[in-house]
DNA sequence: GCCAACGTTGGC
DNA sequence: GCCAACGTTGGC
């Protein structure tokens, strides 16, 4: 069981609308690299859910990964905003995940303390500039995001 | 294949 | 609003 860190805005799509929904599509990806490495996602993996472009921006809750190798629909869907016109049903080139909700954190765990607590190496989240929307998080630094927060992993 | 221009993410 | 980082695009 891996653990992810997945980022979305809450003004846009936060933990609250997930622990009011249950599950999400996570669709919308259009990066090659997040693409992948929601390829490479289990079922039962764990994902952080980070609120980024937030004040503060942190760590707020907790995913599990219900469902894998999902053909992203917002390719083909002409009016949204993350229509790809090189994508067909034939060969489409987003995919995503289903998570569900596990837990909403009783705290916020800010950008700002993961930069005290991790280097870019162990943590890559916390790498100035960085603009991946999903990231491995290695378990070491996995356990101890959950004992910051006082929470059992 | 190189690389400059451009676009996007996201912190501050 | 600015800027860092960095992926993508397109001319050559």
């Amino acid at each position: 069981m891996a653990h992810w860190l997945m980022k979305s805005e809450p003004e846009v799509y936060g933990i609250a609308h997930l622990d009011a929904e249950g599950t999400t599509l996570w669709d919308g990806i259009r990066n090659y690299q997040a693409r992948n490495f929601m390829r490479s996602m289990v079922i039962g993996d764990r994902a952080f859910f980070y609120h980024s472009n937030a004040t503060p921006p942190g760590i707020v809750g907790l995913m599990e990964v219900i469902e894998t190798g999902l053909t992203d629909p917002s390719q083909f869907d002409s009016g949204s905003k993350y229509f790809d016109p090189k994508s067909s049903a034939a060969a489409p080139r987003w995919d995503c995940v289903r998570l569900r909700h596990l837990r909403t954190f009783g705290r916020l765990l800010s950008l700002e303390e993961l930069r005290e607590q991790f280097d870019p190496d162990t943590l890559p989240v916390v790498r100035r500039g960085n603009r991946l929307s999903i990231l491995p998080v290695e378990e070491a630094s996995a356990l101890r995001i959950y004992a910051l927060l006082g929470e059992t992993p």
